[in-house]
RNA sequence: GGCCCGUUCGUCUAUCGGCUAGGACGCCAGGUUUUCAUCCUGGUAAGAGGGGUUCGAUUCCCCUACGGGCUACCA
């Protein structure tokens, strides 16, 4: 039988990193195992679905380099892969259950149980809608032959049996038993007939021919009524993999929009209203996922830097790790610049034309100026400062200045022009030289090479001197020099 | 509160009973590159606590503590 997973977001707004995640997970597996991986929107709450974001789950995903085999774009033998669109499918099954006792009808209005809510949490308790306590409400099991209960709204509920020991398994944690006691008569089927999550989830998973689940930690309480639900219909269960939360910097609570604001880096992948995605911050996707993929999973070797299609061929479901991890803005930007130093300057400059739109050069010397500052970048959007040598400094940095001997400075500077002035002067040879002649006058050469720097960049940083007197001529080169030595003057 | 899951350097992690507890990020110190960065070498720092089981526990079991998740006609 051959693999098939699923990623089920609901589109109430931007998908996060761990949505992400789970999504890449999901895929690696399906690709390791060359099974097919579906994307189905859960939008059965139309009060809460925020309209561009299945877009913006499409986008992401495509930016990251998931493409669905099945799914709401592409269609499929499933389909259809919104769950709005799939109501018919869920009475009936809903009406099975019913039928065989596993469910039933219940006309308790909500706000009826929000007082049976409040009653006992004076009490210090928590109300629990279950086989204990089903019969003291209004439902199919206690008022069988009230005929005005018809025209009235109505949710279904499943039966959760009584005394029960229910035996469910998670492929990363292993065996989980709970009684059913605990468990409540999760609403199936929603007063204006939308199927929860639960049942959407368990029939659509079981119609689509899921064969593993992938999702995060917070369904993993809920695993025991959706296996309920998979025995009353007599359906073989898929295999579970809940993935570990991922956690905010401080390690408190799942991460979110919040904790990304103030921990200042992005939580979303692409931007959204006011915040930037991590595409918009520099991030190559490969980048991004390859940080994602070891957040919770590592590999047998001590390997940390892969190819997507390398992370398909080690990628093992079973080391996924059990405990949430938190996310380490400064690892993902490290693991991006390796990403970045690997990757070829001119589809660097093909693949993200918008980082470098501020160099106004043709398109050769952009891939030279490219190769030359990529090892100081960590993310694309550094390109944009570290090119900044190819203009003339405005000011230079205090900072800098103040490091400088100003009448060494001014010496080195002069020779320079000296030299590059002189008719026979091989111009390329102005490094050796100028070097030589500082051993003369008794000035190292960190020195000489420091303060020309200050003259080409304006700061004690920037790119190899020699790489940008080729880049920026002659011409520009002298003239550089020249303002300095009047600055210093 | 109840139920479920978890707990190794500051962070991400390795270890499937033999540990001098390994790697990576970060940080610190040196080195290479006559400049910047890259890069290289070294250092820093950990198995929550208490009981068992065992010749031997980070590893297996129990308790406690702490953290997280769930507890909706949300997903």
């Amino acid at each position: 039988m051959s693999v098939r997973v699923r990623f089920a977001p609901s589109p109430t707004g931007p998908l996060h990193i761990g949505g992400l995640r789970t999504a890449l997970y999901n895929y690696i597996l399906a690709k390791k195992y060359k099974g097919s991986f579906i994307l189905r929107i859960e939008d059965t709450d139309k009060k809460r679905e925020v309209k561009r974001s299945e877009n913006y789950i499409i986008n992401s995903l495509s930016w990251i380099g998931i493409k669905p085999d099945e799914g709401p774009l592409r269609g499929g033998a499933f389909g259809p892969y919104r769950q709005s669109e799939r109501n018919n499918i869920y009475k009936k099954y809903a009406e099975k259950l019913i039928e065989n006792n596993f469910a039933y009808y219940a006309y308790d209005t909500e706000n009826d149980l929000k007082t049976e809510r409040e009653k006992l949490k004076k009490k210090g308790l928590v109300f629990k809608y279950g086989s204990s306590n089903r019969l003291l409400f209004k439902n199919s099991l206690t008022l069988k032959n009230d005929q005005s209960l018809k025209s009235k709204e109505k949710v279904i509920r499943l039966m959760v049996p009584k005394n029960k020991k229910i035996h469910v398994k998670d492929e990363i944690r292993g065996e989980i038993n709970v009684l059913s006691e605990e468990l409540e008569d999760k609403v199936l089927i929603k007063a204006d007939g939308s199927p929860t999550y639960h049942f959407a989830n368990v029939v659509d998973d079981h119609l689509m021919k899921i064969t593993h689940v992938i999702r995060g930690e917070e369904w993993l309480p809920s695993l025991p009524i959706h296996r309920l639900l998979y025995d009353s219909f007599g359906w073989d269960i898929p295999k579970f993999l809940h993935l570990p939360l991922i956690l905010n910097k401080a390690g408190q609570g799942k991460l979110s929009k919040r904790d990304g604001e103030k921990d200042g880096f992005p939580i979303f992948p692409l931007k959204w209203e006011n915040s930037l995605g991590f595409k918009e911050k520099g991030f190559l996707p490969n980048g991004l996922a390859n940080y994602l993929i070891l957040l919770g999973w590592s590999p047998k070797s001590d390997k940390e830097i892969f190819t997507p299609d390398e992370i398909i061929k080690i990628f093992d479901g079973e080391k996924i790790n059990k405990s949430g991890a938190r996310f380490d803005f400064e690892k993902a930007v490290w693991i991006n610049q390796k990403h970045i130093q690997n990757s070829d300057s001119a589809s660097l400059l093909n693949q993200f034309p918008e980082f470098f739109e501020n160099i106004s050069l043709n398109e050769k010397s952009k891939v030279s100026i490219i190769s030359l500052v990529k090892e100081r970048a960590s993310l694309l959007t550094d390109f944009e400062k570290e090119s900044d040598f190819i203009n003339k400094p405005l000011s230079y940095d205090s900072n800098s200045i103040s490091k400088l001997n100003r009448a060494n400075s001014v010496l080195i500077l002069k020779h320079l022009c000296d030299c590059l002035n002189q008719k026979n002067f091989v111009k390329k040879n102005w490094k050796p030289e100028i070097i030589d002649w500082g051993k003369k006058k008794g000035i190292a050469p960190r020195e000489i090479m420091q303060t020309i720097r200050v003259g080409l960049v304006g700061s004690l940083n920037g790119p190899d001197l020699v790489s940008i007197y080729s880049l920026i001529g002659e011409k520009a080169f002298l003239d550089r020099v020249k303002s300095l030595i009047a600055f210093l003057k």
